[in-house]
RNA sequence: GUGGUUGUAGUUCAGUUGGUUAGAACGCCUGAUUGUGGUUCAGGAGGUCGUGGGUUCGAGUCCCAUCUUCCACCCCA
């Protein structure tokens, strides 16, 4: 009769536990985000698909979810439509999608509210994206994303703030080893300039990205498939093997991009946002100057960094970079933003191997009433009252059930006051209150218990 | 999208070359204890073996399809 219910692909629900821990590392960021005058914004789950479709690449827009229109969606079709194919019909029967990321949102946003909006204009967004791929570990369908941009300003003051709140954010969750690596888009055009890679770019990119992952052979090896003679492979091998603090490897470089307008740009993007950084009081040496950081180039347009565990495997946990001409599709010219984008299902499971959830304290409620009869359910309720006017967290098990049962589900659930009420205490209006992890107990009037219970919590 | 992998009780897993009634641990429920949880002891419930076909006298076991899980690529958070 009845199937077993299940979740569509690469969905998770999240229990009571998960949440606490989750709540937790987005309370915090959303704290940070706000001492540095982020405002908050949401935007539907859904968009129109002229919104969505052409802004993430051709791959970009299969993995996008599309919604069937409502009502008889087939009437409006011919059959023409369907000899077509699915792109001449999928237009005509979809015209909302599910949103891919907070990006493409906000830049809509801002183009709709361009005359309301204050810019420099800062603005933090959590929420759900969907995307239609396959699902992996650590990789969803429906994931939450957790982004800061700022727009309205071409600023590198910007870079420095938003590297700064990566620093504060891990410093909360008392978590020091991961690494920030920084570059600039502009020194890799230059590096691929002098390279004679400048036409294959992209793919130059994605080659160079793979070094740590394939090692140094293999990249060069592809590399010269692309296209590179040995003198270009020698010039990078150069690059890569300059070594020392971040000032000696981009004055280094500065050098040996001497040929290159846009990387000489590059590097002193990076200086002054370095320099910004330690300005505002950050040391700077988390941050790790990278020449092969090749992430997210499709809109990237000058500095761009990532985060990682250093101690742990793990893949990027924090990234973002800037991307010029933002609202550009939308018809808005000459905004530019820089954002970044907190991995927060990433970061859970990174504090998670690392035990470094604080042990959570009152999570659940700090006292359960336990009534022995019908009488003393009804007597509780105003006990009840009285201690959550006080502000003490508390139940009452909804019906005078057997005391194991009642004692057995504060054990389970980890409440750490029981109190008893029976036809001895509402006579004496002394309750019994008891310490589970003991199993102590004494006798108390209300007042008493509430007393106790506040002192307990300061 | 390409290639591989996984699925048995609420959970983690056994299950012989295809052969009676599919097991264990933990969890859950009941009792020992009608005003006291965790520990202990005794008992109990719980499975269309992911789903649908097929081969066979006979399928958890073999074959096909499909869904799901995980992994590698592509890409990405």
């Amino acid at each position: 009769m009845s199937k077993k219910p299940s979740l569509p692909k690469g969905t998770r629900d999240f229990g009571p536990e998960q949440m606490f821990k989750r709540n937790f590392i987005i309370e915090t960021i959303k704290k940070v985000f706000e001492k540095y005058g982020f405002m908050p914004l949401e935007t539907p789950a859904m968009e129109n698909l002229s919104v969505l479709t052409g802004k993430y690449g051709d791959e970009g827009d299969q993995l996008l979810f599309r919604i069937l229109n409502s009502g008889d969606f087939l009437s409006k079709t011919q059959p023409a439509d369907f000899e077509e194919g699915t792109k001449s019909l999928v237009p005509k029967i979809s015209e909302k999608g599910l949103k891919y990321d907070l990006t493409v949102p906000f830049a809509r946003y801002v183009v709709m509210n361009r005359n309301d909006i204050t810019f420099p204009f800062k603005r933090y967004q959590i929420q759900p994206v969907w995307r239609a791929d396959k699902p992996q570990k650590g990789r969803y369908r429906e994931f939450f994303q957790c982004d800061a941009d700022i727009v309205g300003t071409d600023s590198l003051v910007c870079e420095a703030e938003l590297l700064a709140m990566v620093q504060e954010v891990y410093k909360c969750f008392a978590f020091d080893a991961y690494s920030i690596s920084i570059s600039n888009r502009k020194i890799l055009e230059g590096i691929a300039e002098v390279c004679g890679a400048k036409e294959e770019f992209s793919r130059f990119c994605v080659i160079l990205d793979k070094l740590d992952k394939i090692g140094k052979e293999k990249v060069f090896d592809e590399l010269a498939l692309l296209g590179l003679n040995k003198q270009s492979l020698h010039r990078l091998d150069q690059i890569l093997a300059l070594s020392g603090n971040n000032v000696e490897k981009l004055d280094a470089l500065l050098s040996l991009l001497n040929e290159s307008e846009i990387g000489q740009k590059g590097i002193a993007e990076t200086r002054e946002t370095l320099d910004n950084l330690s300005l505002l009081g950050f040391l700077t040496d988390k941050v790790l100057v990278d020449f092969t950081l090749a992430r997210g180039l499709s809109y990237y347009t000058g500095m761009i960094y990532e985060v990682k565990p250093t101690t742990i495997k793990m893949g990027t946990i924090t990234a973002g970079g800037r991307y010029d001409n933002l609202t550009g599709v939308f018809g808005l010219e000459g905004i530019s933003g820089v954002g970044i984008s907190f991995g927060i299902d990433r970061i859970y499971d990174t504090l998670e191997e690392l035990n470094l959830f604080p042990q959570a304290k009152a999570r659940y409620s700090k006292l359960l009433i336990v009534s022995f009869d019908d009488a003393a359910q009804k007597h509780s309720l105003n006990l009840l009252s009285k201690l959550r006017a006080a502000g003490i967290s508390a139940e009452l098990y909804p019906e005078p059930a057997k005391l194991k049962k009642q004692l057995g589900y504060a054990d389970k659930k980890g409440i750490p006051y029981v109190l008893l009420v029976g036809s001895e205490e509402m006579k004496n209006l002394q309750y019994t209150l008891k310490y589970m992890e003991t199993g102590n107990q004494d006798s108390f009037s209300i007042e008493d218990v509430i007393k106790h219970l506040l002192e307990e919590t300061n």
